[in-house]
DNA sequence: TGCCTATCGTCAAGCGCTTGACATGATTCA
DNA sequence: TGAATCATGTCAAGCGCTTGACGATAGGCA
């Protein structure tokens, strides 16, 4: 294993099979994006708003593994779109709580379809069941390298 | 499929699964290249002018799936921190060959090191076989949605 | 009541990358 | 030879995100 330079075969590793398959997912969802007028960061940031309404700025940018700031700057953007409501929580009058307004919804919903046709074309490819297990060997990767554990992100764990 | 929000398993999808995988591979890969001097992006051109010496700028963007302003950058910093090495091309005087110097491939094998131990981690965790079928269905995706295919990666197609 | 701590949100600065435009050099064709 | 075309590399501007610092609010404790 030490023989010589060790990483002839570094682009034949998972962790580069990774990096190249999320980018052609990237690349193949971003013309169907761009043409509804969301960006995939800003498609991302409304999906998790409709799954989970009412959250904090601070507590979606943990779940999207990026800073406050980030999800502040996309919130304003959407929220001058009409797409996303802003709310003073009830109790803490300093939280603001993320809504989706009807707008947002529809255009959530038309972004929707480009993703959907992205992984459509992912699941003829592969088949069903194949595809399932890619979706397992996937969540156990995200898992075993911890951050935020697969459970955390589809679960309704808290309120 | 117009029954209500048809997003609900927005987060459970393959295509969320490999941003999440993607995302924890990164984060697991950070500290230890960091402590090495060496970022993510650093560390990718580094491996691919290993791997491909000889080649332009231009075309190692092509690869890496940015634009050449990225790779002209990148190749900046390193050449001024003496990994790397800009040589004319003999016949295009306006081409440059990208090359490591002796420090540049110390420096990879270094950050290799903290790649391969993310790599070791994925593949204990699977085990051997399920390792290997997951590089295998990512290739499939990646080939599938076009963009580079993955046999242009690994593959010596051109000199 | 008053102090301390934690959390949320915002402002300012910096970094990395992209986009667009331009200059240079090499190849192709008339 | 001379002009058109293409690829490479560089310059300038803009965008998205991060980092660091600050003010504001709610809960814990004496």
């Amino acid at each position: 294993m030490e023989s010589g330079t060790a990483f002839e075969d570094a682009l034949s590793r998972v962790v580069w099979a990774l990096r190249r398959a999320e980018l052609a997912v990237q690349a193949a969802k971003e013309p169907g994006l761009r043409a509804v007028g969301v960006p995939a960061a800003h498609y991302a940031l409304l999906v998790h708003v409709h799954l989970f309404p009412g959250l904090s700025g601070a507590e979606l940018a943990r779940r999207l593994g990026v800073t406050t700031q980030a999800v502040a700057l996309l919130a304003t953007k959407l929220e001058a779109r009409g797409l996303l409501e802003r709310r003073v929580h009830p109790r803490h009058r300093n939280v603001q709580e993320l809504h989706l307004t009807d707008a947002g919804s529809e255009a959530l919903q038309e972004a929707d379809t480009a993703v959907l046709e992205v992984e459509r074309r992912v699941r003829e490819k592969l088949g069903p069941e194949r595809h399932a297990v890619l979706r397992e060997l996937l969540d156990e990767v995200t898992d075993e390298l911890g951050g935020p554990s697969a459970r955390q992100w589809t679960g309704r764990g808290q309120g």
